[in-house]
DNA sequence: CTCTCTATTCAGAAATTACTAAAAACACCG
DNA sequence: CGGTGTTTTTAGTAATTTCTGAATAGAGAG
């Protein structure tokens, strides 16, 4: 028998229940797996760190599924392991600053599907370069994708790096943005 | 037997077919069907419109799929149908301003994804305000999530809602907004 | 070294999603 | 009308993804 005393039957309140299913669904629509969203919308609520099994059981998931999950959300770096005095096992808890959550997946996400993608059109646009033989629509459709890539995650790396307070200033200039940028750029 | 004499064999050329393998693959990540981004991706490159069944052809999948495939993208507001003279079947043609592909389908998103998020984050803390014993915690994720949410989707539509011309100078200008915004801001 | 608790891996089961072929519906023509 | 070419729907199949429970591995305590 284990040495702790099954922490709380934790049962969620219904605002909890209610956030992480819809979490869990918006993860799905994403290419997020229903689970590890669901399991990051606990850690995002809970005011401390959770172990596994006490995850599992309030999620209603299979202790594995719970391992798997959490394995991936510290892939994506939002959820890191902490340790409990006493507590032998691995407790879990998320980044809690929503905008550092949001950064960090953008990057993340960038890193790993918009780079790829990047490379994938340079190989494409040195092919058709070298055979300039009838496709000059593709090469112009394909430059065309390749750059407007590149200018955005530019664009995005910028704001993504702002300092956190200056993002929230930004925020608050809210429908001057458009005309501050516009004036200098046109 | 049709009246078309089977408008092209229409074998991709090396460098769509590896745009277009690649193009469904992203899909796939982003909660996107893969045959429905590759049918997207072939549109996008191809010069003039294609009717569905070519489309079924040279994808090799089945008509019918293709058929759904349209139809989703045409929900998502980036292929239209066009007609084609003396030809009784439907073409399809994608938009080609890889900037206002960008921009109809962050704007279908929100719709379909931020905006509910928006209206459950409404509803959590009405409920959570209801009820103000313990959840304090909860309370505070919660709000932060929804205001972080407001924030980022309107900064977002600004941007998305500049004319073409003003985007392409601020993209120009990359180096700089941090810097300008910055100033501002903090 | 062994015992206990915990975490991970894995192979199969379950569930979901995607796809197909056939049928039905539609639209136009004569 | 009836016929022909076309698109859409549908019901079943296939493929993929997710999840589980059991087995395995790991890690510290005594």
């Amino acid at each position: 028998m284990s040495v702790h005393t099954k922490t709380t039957p934790n049962s969620l309140t219904p605002v909890a229940q209610k956030f992480i299913l819809h979490w869990g669904e918006m993860g799905t629509r994403w290419g997020i797996n229903r689970t590890v969203a669901q399991v990051h919308a606990l850690l995002f609520l809970s005011p401390r760190p959770l172990p596994a099994d006490e995850i599992a059981e309030t999620l209603a998931v299979a202790r594995s599924n719970v391992s798997t999950s959490l394995r991936e959300l510290q892939g994506w770096r939002i959820v890191r392991v902490v340790h409990v005095l006493g507590d032998r096992r691995d407790h879990f808890e998320s980044i809690k600053d929503v905008w550092e959550i949001f950064r960090i997946v953008s990057e993340e996400r960038k890193r790993r599907e918009i780079d790829p993608t990047l490379r994938v059109l340079d190989e494409c646009v040195q092919e058709v370069k070298a055979n300039p033989q009838g496709d000059a629509y593709t090469r112009e459709r394909l430059t065309d994708m390749r750059e407007f890539l590149m200018a955005m995650t530019g664009l995005f790396d910028e704001v993504i790096h702002m300092p956190a307070g200056a993002l929230k200033g930004v925020l608050k200039l809210r429908g001057k943005v458009v005309t501050m940028l516009g004036k200098k750029a046109v």
